[in-house]
DNA sequence: AAGCTCGTTAAGTATTGACTGAACGTTCTG
DNA sequence: CAGAACGTTCAGTCAATACTTAACGAGCTT
């Protein structure tokens, strides 16, 4: 690790992404790759994090499925290569609007199971059909706008 | 529990909720509340859910905690009730705001770590700098405008 | 004051999940 | 073709966590 401030840059990503129920040694990639003049090699992350191999392998390509790097190759180079892939916190965010659709359609079918008579219960669930719909509405355009934003700048 | 369309939305609740690394029962506990038709006593919950009440106890705090429920009494009853609490969702909402502050002041700090001079590395972090003062900005201005919504209807 | 009833806390247990070491398959090199 | 380098996968280990049972403390009832 190039001086002490990366270190602590990167193990700060490790608990933060943790909090989002990541692997610990998930977000030290991520944050490693982050600061990173150049894209590194399986081997090199590894020893940098000082973690196995096989630790680093499957983080990676988790790192890659879900849109945050991707992998690279090199002329006349066997190796993967890993760098930030541009523009994976949108992706990112757009992924957690899933959940935000899934809380509505839970809700739905909360209506569904107690009675069309008012009741306090459906106003709970109404309420949060409403919040649900509204704010996976309104993120997926905030999204839109940021791309617009970047696309234009 | 009442019928199994019931129990069916109880435990898809659960699940839901387990992917916010929430626990099942926590989960559970909250998809209860939200369709029943009165507060309901720890021990009933734990009848109903059958877990053991200690579970239902720790369980039920958190979600007051969180501010999901609220703790309310009975006249003559020496007993805890609880029910949901009205606008938990927006609480719970500005709850995550506050990890995209914390992901903003990562960037910030991964700044201060690379070099001034211009670099891949300080595009990218300069990107998720953006991108998160952007979100937790324009999300906190989204559930204000909720609220509003909320007080005016 | 003895005996309940409730709720919380503590100790023990089981399950989940992440990491390591080792084996494997593949691809390049001598 | 032998051997090395690279990445993946699998079995085992270790830690974290959510649950249960049991004990406890507080307050009410008789």
């Amino acid at each position: 690790m190039p001086n002490p401030e990366t270190e602590q840059f990167v193990e700060r990503m490790g608990v933060a992404l943790e909090r989002l129920s990541l692997p610990r040694t998930f977000g030290r990639l991520f944050g490693l790759l982050m600061v990173a003049d150049r894209p590194l090699s399986l081997a090199e992350i590894a020893r940098q994090l000082q973690v196995s191999k096989a630790s680093v392998s499957t983080n990676a390509r988790l790192c890659e499925q879900i849109g945050l790097a991707r992998r690279v190759g090199r002329r006349g180079d066997r190796r993967d290569f890993y760098e930030i892939e541009p523009g994976g916190f949108e992706r990112m965010m757009a992924r957690r609007v899933g959940v935000v659709h899934e809380m509505a359609g839970l809700a739905a079918e909360g209506l569904a199971v107690v009675g069309d008579e008012p009741s306090p219960a459906r106003d709970r669930l109404t309420e949060m059909l409403d919040f649900y719909l509204f704010m996976g509405e309104e993120v997926e355009a905030l999204l839109e706008r940021w791309r617009e934003m970047r696309d234009e700048s």
